[in-house]
DNA sequence: TTGTACGCGTTATCAA
DNA sequence: TTGATAACGCGTACAA
């Protein structure tokens, strides 16, 4: 590989004038300037970059954990979304960043994660979809070695930022909709993500508030954010009740499949907003929300971290709405 | 960030005998082995694997180079499958890998992406279904700077191989099947992808000799992988055909939402295999392939390309099968 | 304006 | 068995 040695040879100069001729044009003479770019032309030199980060003295790398189990088939839709948000706004911040999937984190210890981060002068994350099945990785976010935004999670501390749209606000607002949709609606099925999560129960709560707003009976199961067992949670409580509420999108796929199975038709509602939803041609209420832009103000608010502002609480917007076959494909 | 010398000024050792004691055990003596670790262990030292990279002669970093437009919406879950094998891969072999959507390159010039993939001393590529509306990135292959595996491409080099199913079997095989478990075909709609693409183009082959079989009258139509074309074209011709094959699932898809909405049934075929059919619950025969299968081989024969092997073309494994939700959903 | 010398964190060579 | 030193490729303070 050709350095900037070579092409200080070549151009007849020493290799700190290479170096200024490259990065602060003005400190060198117009005509020096012109020899290197000459022999920078000639010799194809290119800068190695991990021997700039060795140099310079901060260098911000950013680790991007991306959740594509969460116990349910079909999140690549939204994880493609956080991570070609991710890459655009790195080059944007003219910052590094190093893809990781959570599932390799499952069988490493906490040692393990910390120095497979470290090792790659890693020192901040954005992590999407915490489960609360790992650990270790909240570990990484306690003990404070990591500037870090987390994405759909709950949890801030003076390097910790998390994102995500009210759950509270939009899980009552789909719900209510749905329920005024349509008549007569008693009770309620709702069934939840992951038990003991922050945002399932904040989503709980939004339901409870419902169920003394509309007088309803409400049912609460945990589908685990899986479609399989929404669908057996619906092949088995769906016949008794008007109404069923997902914690997602697929989940509600997986109850409308069940009760077209069992030969019944009653109202679904989903969480998300994902695509998939219109490929199924089902027809529900759902919260959509805007993934790229999410992950967008999450790299932002990573940069504002490592300004030096505290970790906060943000909030980003959803809509209520349905998801169509043919808006989806255009 | 705590250093090697740190390591060495508590351990009390020279620097270089830390790094051996790290790393060639056997050349040091038992007592002082342990002074360095318990060093370590107290600094929490980390080594940096930029300054590792710097150091050591030769170091392989690949760039994964995964395409997400393709004209389609929907090919997430293909690529997710790309990125999880090569990941594995990655720490099966212990070499780095660099994430890349193709749409990065769209507007760079073939200089601008050699250096941005020399400038990380980048030395090998996996590129994920090469499209060809990219010259640049067929410029990087033919530079021969990079040693490459082409996934469902078809070019081969000193230095680069591709990896795909046997594209004009399958496609001979799905048509076939679907011919025959079906009466009186006589018209036959070909939805093809890219116009000029090898690939394409082995399909066509393929769906030429089985009209000299059949006696068919076969219409060809280039739907370009995307599913809203493939839905225009089949509300245009599918009237008067008796079958339409396609040449990936989402054009299928696109195919029998169409004639439904025209309210007729007949007889399609897709490509690929992919969830999302299951999702759509329609119900057609397809070209199955392991995406996993195949991104794990295709850093196999990259690391063999590493070794010195010749570029080759390797076949994959295919089924022609029928994606069924509850299959999916398991 | 240009060049010398040092530091970044590590490995490798060679002498002690 | 250990340690001093050079080398990897680059940026930069400082001296010329």
């Amino acid at each position: 590989m050709v350095s900037i040695n070579d092409v200080a040879k070549r151009a007849g100069v020493a290799k700190s004038t290479v170096s200024k001729a490259l990065n602060n044009k003005e400190l060198v003479s117009k005509e020096t300037r012109l020899k290197v770019e000459k022999a920078v032309e000639e010799l194809g030199y290119v800068p190695n970059k991990l021997a700039v980060s060795l140099s310079k003295k901060k260098i911000n790398r950013v680790g991007l954990i991306v959740d594509i189990r969460h116990n349910s088939q079909f999140v690549d839709e939204i994880s493609m979304q956080y991570l070609m948000a991710a890459f655009d706004k790195s080059k944007e911040y003219q910052v590094e960043v190093v893809t990781f999937f959570s599932s390799q984190f499952d069988d490493m210890s906490y040692y393990e994660i910390n120095t497979l981060l470290k090792s790659q002068r890693i020192n901040c994350l954005i992590i999407y979809h915490l489960s609360i099945e790992n650990q270790n990785l909240y570990k990484v976010i306690e003990e404070k070695d990591f500037y870090i935004v987390l994405v759909d999670s709950y949890m801030i501390n003076g390097k910790t930022s998390c994102i995500a749209v009210n759950h509270y606000k939009a899980q009552y607002e789909v719900a209510k909709k749905t329920i005024e949709e349509n008549e007569k609606i008693n009770k309620v099925l709702y069934i939840a993500g992951g038990e003991g999560g922050h945002i399932t129960n904040e989503r709980i709560t939004a339901m409870k508030i419902l169920q003394h707003e509309y007088k309803l009976e409400l049912l609460i199961k945990h589908g685990d954010f899986n479609e399989l067992k929404a669908r057996e949670i619906t092949l088995e409580f769906g016949k008794d009740v008007d109404m069923i509420i997902c914690g997602s999108d697929l989940m509600a796929i997986g109850a409308e499949y069940a009760l077209r199975d069992m030969g019944i038709n009653k109202p679904v509602a989903g969480f998300d907003g994902i695509k998939l939803t219109g490929y199924s041609q089902l027809d529900f209420n759902t919260v959509k929300q805007d993934f790229y832009l999410k992950s967008s103000s999450a790299f932002d608010e990573l940069m504002s971290l490592l300004a030096g502002s505290k970790g906060k609480h943000i909030i980003i917007d959803h809509e209520v709405c349905r998801i169509k076959y043919l808006d989806i494909i255009q």
